[in-house]
DNA sequence: GTCTATAGGACGATAGAC
DNA sequence: GTCTATCGTCCTATAGAC
């Protein structure tokens, strides 16, 4: 009866770990199709194991989301553009790098249409503050379509990731949104 | 103890019945959330009862998104533009009145990202019927710029549906995508 | 920090009666 | 066409030991 062993690890280490392994199963299945007994598994933790660590499951999808936009800062933490479309290019270009994340948002941004999803209030935060960033830089109507395209061709190149490659769509589009502009 | 009152419906009617309830309980939760006894519930039936119309759950998916493509082909059995501005536009104003369905379609097509998800091979035909049909009235770039800002749009539109007129936000993006031809 | 044990349900599906 | 009864599995979460 070989039992899988088990490590001890630190906390914090422990917190990476299973932050890792979730954000995995999350874009794989949405937050209604998971369940902590993947995570745990994945972790090599029994489930009341990972359930010290994260309370719930919903406090599980809240630890991924904070943990991305702390990454987010961090990655952004480079001078931000004050060019929209260099801003855009900026943010393409990263993405294509993160499929898998990429994946995680869109997946959790339909599924959190539902009201009562526990990641409904923040992805219309997040809605309005990207909207508002863009909108800084450009007219509101223009900044709509900006994030629009951004979503719909991630969708496209998700899908069918084999013979796509983001970065070009992405030049492509933005060569007809900027169109009557200086950059 | 009472007991719901059920009735004994035809076949046909029945299903009816069944595939309206599943559409709203799949544009809430997507299909990893949704639960047979939610839309056994909804139409007064046990899960047997549902089960012994629809075969399993993938069966009730299958069946769903048929009865959508049904629907649709009724519904564009008007002349189709043959301008894709028209035709888009006439789009646009149809999934303006029924956001369940855009929601239904929404959802699906995130969660079906995933190729374990029984309506993947679906979603990956869809899009390359679409891309298709788009691209014999347009450059194969602008026929992926244009799906992408109407899906990217209407998951704006879903999300704040308090103060956004989806037809208003896609003639606005329509004029910077048709700006350098002739409709 | 991680475990065992267990509570307490919900799940999809089948068998067989009516 | 619909039911009751039931199977076997999965689920989140808690209590308490180590």
């Amino acid at each position: 009866m070989a039992r899988r062993e088990r490590s001890r690890l630190p906390a914090e280490q422990r917190r990476g770990q299973i932050l890792a392994a979730a954000t995995a199963l999350v874009a794989e299945r949405g937050f209604w199709g998971l369940s902590m007994q993947d995570v745990a598994d994945a972790c090599g933790l029994t489930v009341p194991g990972l359930l010290h660590h994260v309370g719930s499951k919903d406090g599980l999808l809240v630890a991924v989301l904070e943990h991305r936009d702390e990454e987010d800062r961090r990655a952004l933490g480079e001078p931000v553009p004050g060019d929209l479309r260099e801003l855009c290019a900026a943010l393409v270009r990263r993405n294509a790098g993160q499929p898998e994340i990429v994946r995680l948002f869109a997946v959790l941004a339909a599924e959190s249409l539902a009201p009562e999803h526990p990641a409904h209030d923040y992805f219309a935060e997040r809605q309005r503050k990207v909207l508002g960033a863009f909108a800084d830089l450009a007219e509101p109507a223009l900044a709509r379509q900006i994030m629009a395209t951004m979503d719909g061709l991630q969708l496209q190149w998700l899908r069918d990731q084999a013979g796509t490659d983001l970065v070009a769509m992405w030049e492509e589009a933005a060569r007809r949104l900027f169109a009557g502009r200086s950059g």
